[in-house]
DNA sequence: TCCTTAAACAACCGATAGGTTGATAAACGA
DNA sequence: TCGTTTATCAACCTATCGGTTGTTTAAGGA
């Protein structure tokens, strides 16, 4: 494991941007065309389909074809690659940092293996 | 809900970068100073020390005070408001997507409610 | 007080992200 | 074939990101 290191970068980047959430909730409800995810917005079309792009490099979107359109629909898999790399640090209990001082003085203090 | 949009923005656009993921998996095994944190990378610790700001800023991490020492700790509860945004999403069933023609199809020929 | 350690601040640099406009390609419909 | 729709490609611009080096602040320790 850790070598998906590339792939994580450009899953949680692609969700580091308001439209491509937008664009990830539409598309649980249903697959879209480029037209259909640009409606809302307010930028260009050729603005969102570099979006859409994003979301596909990520893998969080994988695309196929009717005829002149392009549908758009979402990859839950990768998204669960992304809950499945949090839960591995959310579940940390608190407990832990409880006494933060005591902890960091003993580092110092004990030098010993 | 919804207006939490640019605290999902720098939480994940925090979580895009292999250092600073690097840097919330140390500190899940407990809190660090910055020159521990930086110890085990072959940028400057004026690097990491901006990585970290990164973290602050998106509250995923939280620091105290130890005389010099600036201590680090994880804030997981900022990790869980991750996957909550994640999880509406990735429990779309696949099936849903099953026959997208025909879907894109109707779309087109069925205008009625 | 003076020196050391821990860390942030500041200015700068190259690469890239997100947006624009204009042109092109691909598939259908008459 | 010609026009329309759907969507991408290409070039460009500005702002921000991730990194650097150099300077400064804050807190101890001799």
């Amino acid at each position: 494991m850790g070598s998906e290191s590339a792939a994580l970068d450009s899953a949680f980047m692609a969700l580091a941007d308001p439209v491509r959430r937008s664009i990830i909730a539409r598309l649980s409800r249903g697959p879209a065309t480029v037209n259909e995810l640009a409606e809302p917005f307010e930028i260009s079309k050729q603005a969102v389909s570099k979006h859409i792009q994003v979301l596909e490099q990520a893998e969080l979107v994988t695309r196929s074809r009717d005829a002149q359109r392009r549908p758009v629909h979402l990859n839950p898999a990768r998204l669960e690659a992304l809950t499945a790399w949090i839960d591995q640090y959310r579940l940390v209990r608190e407990g832990q940092f409880r006494s933060l001082d005591a902890v960091l003085r003993s580092q110092a203090a004990d030098s010993s293996g």
